[in-house]
DNA sequence: AACTAAATTGTGTGCGCACACAATTTAGTG
DNA sequence: CACTAAATTGTGTGCGCACACAATTTAGTT
């Protein structure tokens, strides 16, 4: 009933605190014969550490280097920052400390030199979303060095260095996209992805997400909706961009479903006329501001969100469950694919799902 | 940047450690000149309690009464279970402890009986899924004397003595639902509400449900497209339910859209032919192993997720920032309408989105 | 056997706070 | 002004553990 503590231990196995101490955080120097023996008295009285004790006596402080984008580059960050002070506010009694490392999202040299600085600052663990694939890994070796491991959200990449992957499966969302638009298609109308962005080079998971909307459709032999998939770097460039739309419209007049790979589907959605609404059905990703509102407005069908602030909540608590409570945890931890339409969004924005 | 501690505040005031501690804990016997001063420099150097010292010194423990269906007479709780596991192992250091008092969730007595257990116990708190709510609300009465709040998941009640409902809000989720089933209307396809159940007396969620689904249709104009609605209650006597549902197909020949208020869709589902799979559309709730299975068989095309582990884990979370934390709590935490369906279940199940 | 180095074990202290109790100051009374 | 009760303030101790260091035992060497 009692919670016991090193103190029982000792007293049992006949020695002192201290040796006890030392078996229980491994710190070597006991004879091998009583190191078993109190292995065992702990073990059959069920001790489990104090971790308040722990802490207070250790005072030892975790440190955690966030290298993300910084939200004023991208409104979408806001939200996994959101979901770090979330998680933190929970758990950083057990003394837990961030440091924030912000880069712009669209400048490498920002995103290496603040991985740079992080990495100086000698932290536990880097939390990152490696929007930089190439230049992560490298990072990632250094930091394999150091013995210090990412814990990575959004951006799934591959490398031993990672701790854990927090986010989307992006096949699946594509596939799932694929899904809503054969809802209302009927034979004859075309699917087109866009893809509205920057370092397309790097765009793995962009491509990924093309390639499972393009899977859903020859997996259920629609060989009458073809996919096309369309890229566009300078959609800040207003004319340009209006050119763009109306070279596509003019070149799909089956156009039906239209995909965007990113969050910015409002780019080309605010150039659309109402009789386009009434035609098109769209799908986009992530609820930033004018998403939401053209959500709202019927304009945007769907909206497929990555739970960015839960990947910022569970990337904590990973840290936490690994290095605090030294518990196993999964290396893939993909999010659910949230459907978000008018007639739900207000529920996964007033009160995202880690309740307060 | 080091912590501030009782000790710093003591010695800038010119106090002892003693009447610090009585001005931040706010026990009293303290000069108000003092009070205001120490107050003032606490704030100042911004200082903040250190939680582990203060559960070590103190060795409060903190006691919630879980008052919840048995999972082995309705699988759908196990999951709030596992979400109230999971928040624990999170927060467990600061000193909490659950007692558990199931009840059969369908034998009122019963919840009366471990709702009694609980109050006798004297928790700081109780968790519950009030189910029964007339009688929920006698112990809601009771409570209030002692002192004792509910935190109310699944079941949305109202009652000053509830700190705060996590759960879905039943109106929208039946107007969701509309939704989805105008995505492949035409006109002149009736739709039909069934609900499955038991003490349909309390069952004011199940009729909000409905009503949802019903203001869709109305507030879209959409008079062509008719709700009816159905109660059974002897869904367990299958031949009754055979005869009960033949019956509802030779009544509507033009049912086209079927709503189910509660998990039981798969009992009826199960009746179905190939055919019927073809010419209807079905939107059932909550992700327990039959549904799921009907769902990956295309037979049910919707299942509407209320997220229980989320229930039980922010249930849990509830009670931390409350009592622990001493934070504010929202009173009203409607969790996200999440729509599943085949293409995103596997996300909904193998990583809910705790992450871990 | 005497002695030293190495291996092993024991002890003291403090982390920041809560709380019981002791000490001091102030107010109230005749 | 002496004296007491009440108000206010100060001090000591322990929560369970980590860690530095002291003490003891054992092994190795001549």
């Amino acid at each position: 009933m009692k919670k016991v503590t090193i103190k029982d231990i000792a007293l049992i196995a006949g020695v002192s605190r201290g040796t006890v101490d030392r078996v229980i955080n491994g710190r070597g120097n006991v004879a091998i014969e009583v190191e078993k023996k109190i292995l065992k008295i702990a073990n059959d009285l069920g001790y489990e550490k104090n971790l308040m004790a722990s802490a207070l006596a250790s005072n030892r402080t975790f440190k955690i280097g966030i290298v993300c984008p910084d939200p004023a580059s991208d409104s979408f960050w806001e939200q996994p920052r959101e979901g770090i002070f979330r998680a933190l506010e929970l758990v950083k009694h057990y003394g837990i400390k961030v440091e924030y490392y912000d880069f712009n999202l669209f400048r490498k040299d920002e995103f290496c030199m603040q991985m740079e600085n992080a990495l100086t600052s000698r932290p536990d663990a880097i939390l990152t979303a490696p929007t930089f694939t190439a230049e992560s890994m490298e990072y990632l070796e250094q930091a394999e060095k150091l013995n210090l491991p990412f814990i990575t959200i959004n951006t799934e990449i591959n490398h031993p260095g990672i701790l854990c992957y927090v986010g989307q499966n992006s096949y699946h969302s594509g596939y799932l996209a694929g899904r809503l638009f054969h809802l209302r298609l009927k034979p004859g109308d075309e699917i087109i992805a866009f893809n509205l962005g920057h370092n397309l080079a790097n765009a793995q998971h962009y491509s990924d997400k093309v390639n499972g909307l393009k899977a859903y459709f020859s997996e259920h032999g629609m060989i009458q909706n073809p996919v096309f998939w369309y890229e566009f770097e300078e959609f800040m460039d207003e004319p340009k961009l209006i050119e763009f739309w109306h070279n596509v419209q003019i070149d799909h007049p089956k156009m039906k479903a239209i995909f965007f790979t990113n969050s910015r589907a409002f780019r080309i959605v605010h150039l659309m006329t109402a009789e386009d609404f009434k035609k098109y059905d769209i799908v986009g990703f992530d609820m930033i501001e004018p998403n939401i509102l053209l959500l709202k407005q019927d304009k945007i069908d769907f909206i497929i969100n990555q739970n960015p602030i839960q990947q910022g909540y569970d990337g904590i608590m990973n840290f936490v469950n690994h290095f605090i409570l030294k518990k196993q945890i999964r290396k893939t931890q993909y999010l659910p694919l949230d459907i978000v339409l008018k007639e739900n969004v207000d529920f996964y924005l007033e009160n995202f799902r880690l309740g307060q």
